[in-house]
DNA sequence: CGCGTCTTTGAGTCAAGTCAAGACTGGTGG
DNA sequence: CCACCAGTCTTGACTTGACTCAAAGACGCG
């Protein structure tokens, strides 16, 4: 169901407020959606991976925008055509219910940040995409600006985050945009 | 419907985690609702004034504690009254869906605050109490720690941020529990 | 290579938190 | 009626974590 297309770097997916015409699924690549608040200000940024779902909307516009991170593909789906599905289809409607449920799951974590320090959440963040990839060692499509945005921090806050996490040996970089995560969970200096 | 009981200051109305088996409203006085997380420490502490409604839970269990601040006259209502009346009584029904929704609001408009800054956040708390009691002078009928709680500062940093708008004229005290607001909307010194 | 972009590092600032002390308040008993 | 006391609130001095501004270092692509 749907089509897949290429997206190349920074192109724009959808932008907020657009109508919702499709849902749609990442096959490769990765995009990050986001409130955009102000010039180069943006909230609630947030990644989708290869097997994510994005631009999931109850009414009919968007609350987020969309951008791919990098080349990808991403499967289009008509918001008609699973409309008209899920209606007949359990399996189909049971999967969307899924879907959006933990979506909302992941939002409701996602309150929950700022309660932390920046290292706390720099940390979360690479266990989080170590669980997301089954490997210790990660690869960051996304430049640190996008990862400071979700954070809620600024890049030279992530980037000493890195270093002090580095300094203890709980990560080691093998390149900028390529990290071993060492360890199991944050402790404190 | 329902029965109305009075209560006194901090006094338990329910504790977190406790069978919701009554929804309340509040006639006179005061409430705080909050989660407790560890000893002396709580998060998303609201408060509840003569009209307002609390200890509403989808499910069968509160999700907040509940305690009265000062010695109050709560009406409490058995949920399965309340269950019942609303399959046969539209108005009832609807009036419902208009509490919760204007709670969930409410609870959106509350995530909002980790984005400013103290001086903001009580200027803020002020404007909205003016607005809910219709008066310049506002009344706090609870201790400044339940205000810190509920704005996610400490008491001194609140204390210092009302000397602030003090200082620029934009409250006068007229005593440590009642204030004169005289300003329409925060500005930055 | 060389340029532009991305990332790290350093130095300084600032808002809010902590710790500690003093001031205010309201209630109680002498 | 006043003095005292406990709880509440304010103020001061200090610490700290994150932000800003500025500059240097690394990387990638032509």
């Amino acid at each position: 169901m749907g089509c897949a297309q290429d997206f190349a770097r920074d192109r724009v997916v959808f932008a907020r407020g657009a109508p919702a015409r499709n849902i749609y699924k990442v096959q490769s690549g990765c995009v990050r959606t986001y409130v955009p608040t102000g010039p180069n200000r943006r909230t609630d940024l947030a990644f989708h991976f290869p097997g994510d779902y994005f631009g999931l909307e109850l009414d009919g516009k968007h609350s987020l925008s969309a951008e791919a991170i990098s080349d990808g593909v991403f499967l289009v789906i008509p918001r008609k055509s699973v409309a008209a599905c899920a209606t007949t289809d359990l399996a189909i409607a049971n999967s969307l219910i899924d879907i959006t449920s933990r979506a909302l799951k992941r939002a409701q974590e996602y309150r929950q940040i700022h309660y932390h320090s920046a290292d706390e959440r720099v940390a979360h963040f690479l266990l989080d995409l170590r669980k997301r990839f089954k490997r210790k060692e990660v690869e960051l499509t996304m430049p640190r600006q996008d990862i400071a945005d979700h954070l809620n921090i600024t890049i030279e806050t992530l980037s000493r985050a890195l270093t002090r996490l580095h300094n203890r040996s709980a990560i080691s970089l093998e390149s900028q945009r390529r990290i071993n995560v060492n360890f199991n969970r944050y402790q404190p200096a």
